[in-house]
RNA sequence: CGGGGCGUAGCGCAGCCCGGUAGCGCACCUGGUUCGGGACCAGGGGGUCGGAGGUUCAAAUCCUCUCGCCCCGACCA
C-alpha cells in the first residue's frame, strides 16, 4: 500500500477512491458494481442509521420490513413508475430448479409491494395516516458505479406514508425533507439547499419531488435525500382506498422519502482532505484516538500509569481507543488515524505525564494544544463539538465562495465551461431549454429553492423570459 | 454499449519488444537497535505469471480465443 493518497488537486475522482480505500470504509466486491462496506464504513452507517431512526420515529413514523423481491405486474401498475425503473431492474427468471411462473423483480425502491399491501390493510378514514419506514437493500443496474456514490446495490431507508387529504401528504413530504436538511447540516456537518426538483429530474411515478442538495469540493452538487409527493398516482394503480366521514370512497394521498449509504460518499467529499478522510464528531465511530509515546520500559511504565487517568477522564463522555500497538511508532500511528479520519488525537509522552497535561491534535486542521488531565472530562467534549461547528462552517464558506448569481449568458457559459459551481439564475422554466443545457454544458438544475421570491426576467440559458424565482443551476454526481 | 488502460506474491509494479533459473518496493515472520510526524540493520516465508488452446527442445514473454477489473462517455439515490 502506497503512504499517500493522491491530491484533490491532482485527480478529485482518485482521491475520493484513495481516500475511500485507505480509511478502509469500503472495497471492491468479485460482483461488478458492488461493493464491500468494510467495519469502519459500516460504522458511520450505523451511526447515521441510529440518529436518523430516532428522528423519523419521533415524528411519528414506525419501522417495518417488506420483501425483497416484487412481483413482475406490480411494477408495471403504474406507468411513469415502470418507463423510470423497468430498465434498471434485475429480475429473477428461475428459482428452485425451475422458470417461475412469473418474474421476481429484486426491488429498485418499494412502492409498488408496500402499495399493494397498503390497498389491503387501509380501510377506513380512521387507519389514516399511515407511516410506515425501513431500513433495506435495493438494487438498481446502473452503468457506471462508483463506491458509496453509486452501487448496484445499496443501503437505504425508504419511508412510506398515506394520508387522507393532498395538505397532509404535502406537509408529510415537506416535514421529511427538512428532517432530511437538519440530519445533514447537524450531524453530517453538510450545508445543503433544498427545494423542489423540475420536472425532469422528479421520481418516476411522483407528483412532485423535492431534495436537498450539497456542494462537494469539486463544486459538484450532490443529492443527498428526496422526499416525494405522490399524489392520487399510486393509490389509483393500486386501489388504495378508504371510506371517509361521509361513508364515501377516497384515494388515499401518498408520499416516500429516503436516505442511501450515499451519504458516507457525501461525508467523505465534503470534509476529506489530503491526508485522507475527515469525520464529523457526530458520526465518527472513534472520536478520540489516544497514542502513548514511549522508549524505555520505564516511560512505557509511567505512560501506561498516566493513560488510566486519561481513560477514566474520556469513558462514558466521548468514544475513544488507545492505539497501544508496539509495532508503529507515533508519527506512524498520527498518519494512519488521520487517514482513518478520527476528528481529535491525544498524545502523551514522558514530557506530558511531568507536567501532567496532554497534547491534542485536531484533524480538521486546528492548531495543537495542550489541556491538563484535570479538564479532560469537560474540555474534549467542547473540543469535539468545536470541531462539528468548525467542519459546517468551513463547508458552508466553500458552497457561498462558489455560488454566484448570475443574469448574463456569457457568464453562465462561462462558470460551467470551467471551474463550476452553483449559480442561481432565473429560468424560463422550460424542459427543452433544461435538456439543452444539460446536452452542452453536463449542467442541470439542481433544486428550485425554498425561500427564493419571484424573480422574472430573461433566463440565463435562452432568453426567454422567466416568471419564477431564480433556480439553482451545477453539475451533479 | 462505444473509447482507453490493465491482469505477474497480500498491495503497488518491473520483466514481455529480442523465448532459456520469476524479480523489486511496501506489507508479513524472526532477532536486535529504535520510538514527540509514516525508523533502521540482519535474516526469512510467500507465485497454477487471469483462464483455455496453439507454436517451440523450451512460453510470463510469440499467436488465437476467452474471462475479469479500472478509467472516460450515454442512464441515475
Amino acid at each position: 500500500m502506497s503512504l499517500a493518497v493522491t491530491p484533490r488537486s491532482e485527480d478529485y475522482s482518485r482521491w475520493y477512491t484513495d481516500v475511500v480505500l485507505k480509511a478502509e470504509l469500503a472495497d471492491y466486491s468479485p460482483v461488478k458494481g458492488c461493493m464491500v462496506i468494510r467495519p469502519n464504513g459500516y460504522a458511520i452507517w450505523e451511526n447515521i442509521q441510529r440518529i436518523l431512526d430516532r428522528m423519523i420515529k419521533d415524528t411519528g413514523h414506525k419501522n417495518a420490513y417488506f420483501p425483497l423481491f416484487i412481483p413482475e405486474s406490480f411494477l408495471h401498475k403504474e406507468a411513469e413508475h415502470v418507463e423510470g425503473f423497468a430498465p434498471e431492474c434485475a429480475v429473477v427468471t428461475h428459482a428452485g430448479g425451475k422458470k417461475l411462473e412469473e418474474p421476481l423483480v429484486v426491488r429498485p425502491t418499494s412502492e409498488t409491494i408496500m402499495h399493494a399491501m397498503f390497498a389491503k390493510w387501509i380501510m377506513s378514514y380512521r387507519d389514516l395516516p399511515l407511516l410506515l419506514n425501513q431500513w433495506a437493500n435495493v438494487v438498481r443496474w446502473e452503468m457506471r458505479t462508483r463506491l458509496f456514490l453509486r452501487t448496484t446495490e445499496f443501503l437505504w431507508q425508504e419511508g412510506h406514508t398515506c394520508h387522507a387529504s393532498e395538505e397532509e401528504a404535502q406537509e408529510e413530504t415537506l416535514r421529511m425533507l427538512e428532517v432530511y436538511r437538519a440530519f445533514a447540516q447537524e450531524t453530517l456537518a453538510i450545508p445543503v439547499i433544498h427545494g423542489l426538483k423540475t420536472d425532469s429530474e422528479k421520481f418516476a411515478g411522483a407528483v412532485r419531488t423535492y431534495a436537498i442538495e450539497g456542494m462537494m469540493q469539486d463544486r459538484k452538487a450532490l443529492q443527498a435525500g428526496t422526499s416525494h409527493n405522490l399524489g392520487q398516482n399510486f393509490a389509483k394503480a393500486f386501489e388504495i382506498q378508504y371510506q371517509d366521514r361521509d361513508g364515501k370512497m377516497q384515494h388515499v394521498w401518498q408520499t416516500s422519502w429516503g436516505v442511501s449509504t450515499r451519504l458516507v460518499g457525501a461525508v467523505v467529499m465534503v470534509h476529506g482532505d489530503d491526508k485522507g478522510l475527515v469525520l464529523p464528531p457526530r458520526i465518527a465511530p472513534t472520536q478520540v484516538v489516544v497514542v502513548p509515546i514511549y522508549s524505555s520500559e520505564a516511560d512505557h511504565a509511567r505512560v501506561s500509569e498516566f493513560a488510566v487517568g486519561v481513560e477514566a477522564a474520556l469513558r462514558g463522555r466521548v468514544l475513544y481507543e488507545i492505539d497501544w500497538r508496539d509495532q508503529y511508532k507515533p508519527g506512524w500511528k498520527y498518519a494512519d488515524w488521520e487517514q482513518k479520519g478520527v476528528p481529535l488525537r491525544i498524545e502523551i509522552g514522558p514530557r506530558d505525564v511531568e507536567k501532567g497535561h496532554v497534547m491534542l491534535a485536531r484533524r480538521d486542521g486546528g492548531a495543537k494544544q495542550t489541556m491538563p488531565v484535570a479538564a479532560l472530562a469537560e474540555g474534549v467534549p467542547a473540543l469535539l463539538e468545536e470541531i462539528q461547528a468548525s467542519l459546517l462552517k468551513r463547508a458552508l464558506d466553500f458552497r457561498e465562495a462558489n455560488t454566484f448569481e448570475v443574469d448574463d449568458h456569457e457568464r453562465f457559459e462561462e462558470i460551467f465551461a470551467g471551474d463550476g459551481g452553483f449559480v442561481r439564475a432565473r429560468w424560463c422554466g422550460g424542459a427543452e431549454c433544461e435538456a439543452s443545457v444539460k446536452e452542452r454544458l453536463k449542467t442541470t438544475i439542481r433544486v428550485i429553492p425554498f425561500g427564493a421570491p419571484d424573480d422574472p426576467g430573461p433566463c440565463a440559458a435562452c432568453g426567454t423570459k422567466g416568471t419564477g424565482p431564480r433556480v439553482i443551476w451545477a453539475k451533479a454526481y
